[in-house]
DNA sequence: CAGTTTCATGACAGTTGTGTGACAAAACCC
DNA sequence: GGGTTTTGTCACACAACTGTCATGAAACTG
C-alpha cells in the first residue's frame, strides 16, 4: 500500500485531495502546516509527498528544503500559481515534480506511478552491512567499528551508506556527487575531502584503508 | 556534459529547442522522426530524451515503450496537447515527466535536473572474465592472478579491459590508441609501452605470454 | 645470410592524481 | 544570539603514472 502525505493549509482542497487518493487506492494523511508536514514525514514516512507552496509560516519551498535534507522521499508541489519562476525554485529546492491546480486526479496518480517506478532502481533495502569490523546500519543512522558506535556527520554517512550498497564497486567522483551530494557537476576534490574524513573514523589505519580504498584514476569502493 | 536527444518532427521547434538546451550548457542532438530517435539512441545514449507525441510514422507512445524497453534513460514529453487523458497514457507508456508546448527553457532545464537528480541506477553489473589464471572485474576495478590481486594502473586497466571485452580477436594499435586513449593519431610505440608493463604484471612469464599475445604486424589479443 | 622491419624494454622528465591541513561560510543547537 | 559543528574550497606536497626516446633483440624478406 503506497502512503501519501498531503501537505495543504486550504480544508477543503486538503480533504478533497485526500478522498480522490485514497479512491485511487492510496493511504493518504494530511498536514496543514509545513511544521505539522515535516514532522509527521520524520515520525511516519510516507511514500510520497504533495506540498503546497502558499503555506503560513515555514512557506513550501523552506518546507521541501529541509525535508530533502534527510529524506530522499519523491516530493511533488501542487500550486495555484502557473509560474515559470516558482516552478525552477520549486525544482531546484528539492521537489521532483510540479503540478498546477486544479489537478487532474487520475494525471496526478499517474505522475506519482511514474516518480516511483523511477525512484525504486535507487533504494535498495539494505538491513545492515558488515565489513570486516566495521558495521553499518542505514536503517538506524548507525555506525560501528569493533562494535564501538563511531560518530559520523549526515554526508558521511549518506557517503558511505552509498558505498555500502554497492559495495566491491568501484564508484566514480562523478557518481558520489551525483548520488550523494545530488550535483550534475562539481569539483570532484569534494569527494576526496569527505572520504578522508571518513577514513579518520572508521578506518583503524587512516593512511592504510583496508575497507574504503582508493583505486587510482577510477574511484572509490568499500571491500571487506 | 549532459547530452539531450530532441526528437520533434516540427524543424522549427526541434532547431529553437536545440539552441535552447546548448545555451543551457547541454549538449543537444535532434532527429525528425521516432525511428531516427531510437537509432541514435541506441547508437549513442544520450542521458536525456525529449520526445513529441505528433510524430510522422512511429508515434510518440509507440517511441517511449520501445526505448523504454533496452534504455532506462529519463524521457520528457513536449507536445501541444494539454489533455489529461494523453498525459496518463504518456506516463504510462515510460515518460518521466510531461511538458506542454510552448516550454519556458528555464523550466525545462530544472525538470531535465530534477530528473538526473533522481538518479539512475548503475548499469547492470558486469560479472568477472576470467581467462585461464587471469581474472578481470571491470566493476571491482580488479585484475587477480591465480587469486592474488595484481595492482595495474587506470591506463592498463582500460586497455586490459579493452582487450578482454574483443578477447582472442586482435586489435590493431591504432584501434587501441583509439579506444583507450581516444586518439585519432599517435605513436602505436605508445601501446607497445603499456602491453610491456601489462605484460610484467600479469604475465607468469613476462618474456613468453600466454594471454596478452603478439601478433606481429596485425596487434595485440587476449586469450585464453 | 645480410638487410630491413617490427617489437620489447629500461631510463627519465613532465604531468596528473590524491591526501591533508587550514580556513571561512553555513547550518545547527541550545 | 552566541558558541559549536559541519561543510565546502583552496593550496601545497608527495607519490604515482604517462609518454617519449634510445637501444638492442627478434622476426621477417629476398
Amino acid at each position: 500500500m503506497t502512503a501519501v502525505l498531503v501537505i495543504e493549509d486550504d480544508d477543503r482542497i486538503r480533504l478533497a485531495l485526500l478522498l480522490a487518493l485514497e479512491e485511487e487506492g492510496y493511504t493518504a494523511h494530511g498536514a496543514a502546516t509545513a511544521e505539522e508536514g515535516l514532522r509527521r514525514q520524520r515520525e511516519n514516512p510516507a511514500d510520497n509527498v504533495l506540498v503546497d507552496l502558499m503555506l503560513p509560516g515555514l512557506d513550501g519551498f523552506e518546507c521541501i528544503r529541509q525535508m530533502r535534507r534527510d529524506d530522499d522521499v519523491p516530493i511533488v508541489v501542487v500550486s495555484a500559481r502557473d509560474d515559470t519562476h516558482d516552478i525552477v525554485a520549486a525544482l531546484e529546492a528539492g521537489a521532483d515534480d510540479y503540478l498546477v491546480k486544479p489537478v487532474a486526479i487520475k494525471e496526478l496518480s499517474a505522475r506519482l506511478r511514474a516518480l516511483r517506478r523511477r525512484g525504486r532502481a535507487l533504494v535498495a533495502p539494505v538491513p545492515a552491512q558488515v565489513f570486516g569490523d566495521l558495521e553499518i546500519s542505514p536503517d538506524a543512522g548507525e555506525v560501528r567499528r569493533a562494535g564501538q558506535r563511531v560518530a559520523v556527520t549526515r554526508t558521511e554517512f549518506r557517503l558511505l551508506c552509498e558505498l555500502a550498497e554497492h559495495a566491491g564497486r568501484v564508484l566514480s567522483r562523478q557518481q558520489l556527487l551525483q548520488r550523494v551530494w545530488g550535483y550534475d557537476t562539481g569539483d570532484e576534490r569534494l569527494v576526496d575531502v569527505h572520504v578522508g574524513r571518513l577514513r579518520q573514523k572508521i578506518e583503524a589505519d587512516p593512511a592504510n584503508p583496508r575497507h574504503l580504498v582508493t583505486l587510482r584514476g577510477l574511484g572509490y569502493k568499500l571491500q571487506r
